[in-house]
DNA sequence: AAATATAGTTAATTAAGTTAACTAAATGGC
DNA sequence: GCCATTTAGTTAACTTAATTAACTATATTT
């Protein structure tokens, strides 16, 4: 008998350890744990690393821009970004041709802790994926990015 | 070049781009919407999803259980489980041996919109991966699941 | 110049998650 | 049997996160 299902009246067949969103919230849950968890010495939570992140990859990204990519609206921004200002590893430059915007740069400081914490990400990765094999590991990323394109 | 970072000053070898839990999220994150989206007209969250899928693979289960299967705290459960118990969905039912405690089962109800709900969550999971083929889409749920076992 | 739109901010609201303290029942030692 | 301890569930208080609405300042359009 399935041993999955031994129950007399069959409930469907479809399970939910066999549907993906499922899968993709644990997975995403054990990541992000492993990570809060690493980055808690700095006081960092992963948004705040990944705004880092794309304002090294984004020199002078507006905020809105930034809240776009981060997948918060303004406001949360806002708050984001002051905290990065206040801890002196982002800057605020106010646009010259518009001055209503900012142009949002890392500083030193935070180029220099973002390298720190992207090593510590990377440890995260394979913490998560301690049961993957390196070849499965790609191919995982390959499919999640693939996943987000459309 | 590498068109992937055209600066001058290379900033690191590490992209987010390239971080397995960063790619998690974001594809955790578009899942979620479309579930969140498709469970509105039943006024239901996906965790409230999960838990009657639970129940009816672990019919009699505890709530403490409950609450471990989803990562949530006990005193999250109670919420929970009140709002499927108000709208029938669920029961509890005091344990003869311990009467501390509750089994929890689907209605008859319940049963019949998770069947309802599955088929929902089964078409979310086509469209969020509607970049994939079948074929790296089991390979996905695959990874997935071998990931979250350790 | 007036009306409209946009970037960013503030403040209020709502929702979610966490923690601590409590009740009731069960267990274990004596 | 009785007392101390543990456990299941609940309640309430607190903290944090996310959402919304309203506002300022600047740009753009007509």
């Amino acid at each position: 008998m399935d041993p999955v299902n031994s129950r007399t009246t069959s409930p469907s067949t479809i399970l939910l350890d066999d549907l993906l969103g499922y899968a993709l919230r644990r997975a995403q849950l054990k990541a992000f744990q492993c990570v809060v968890e690493a980055f808690e010495p700095y006081d960092l939570r992963p948004a705040q690393f990944s705004a880092l992140a794309i304002l090294e990859q984004n020199p002078g990204i507006m905020q809105a821009d930034l809240a776009k990519a981060l997948a918060i609206e303004p406001p949360q921004a806002v708050v984001l970004v002051n905290k990065l200002e206040q801890r002196n590893l982002a800057l605020r430059i106010r646009s010259q041709t518009d001055r209503r915007s900012y142009g949002l740069y890392l500083s030193r400081q935070g180029e220099k802790l973002l390298n720190e914490l992207k090593e510590i990400a990377q440890r995260c990765d394979l913490e998560t994926t301690a049961a993957l094999s390196d070849c499965e590991r790609e191919e995982l990323l390959r499919l999640l990015k693939k996943l987000c394109l459309s």
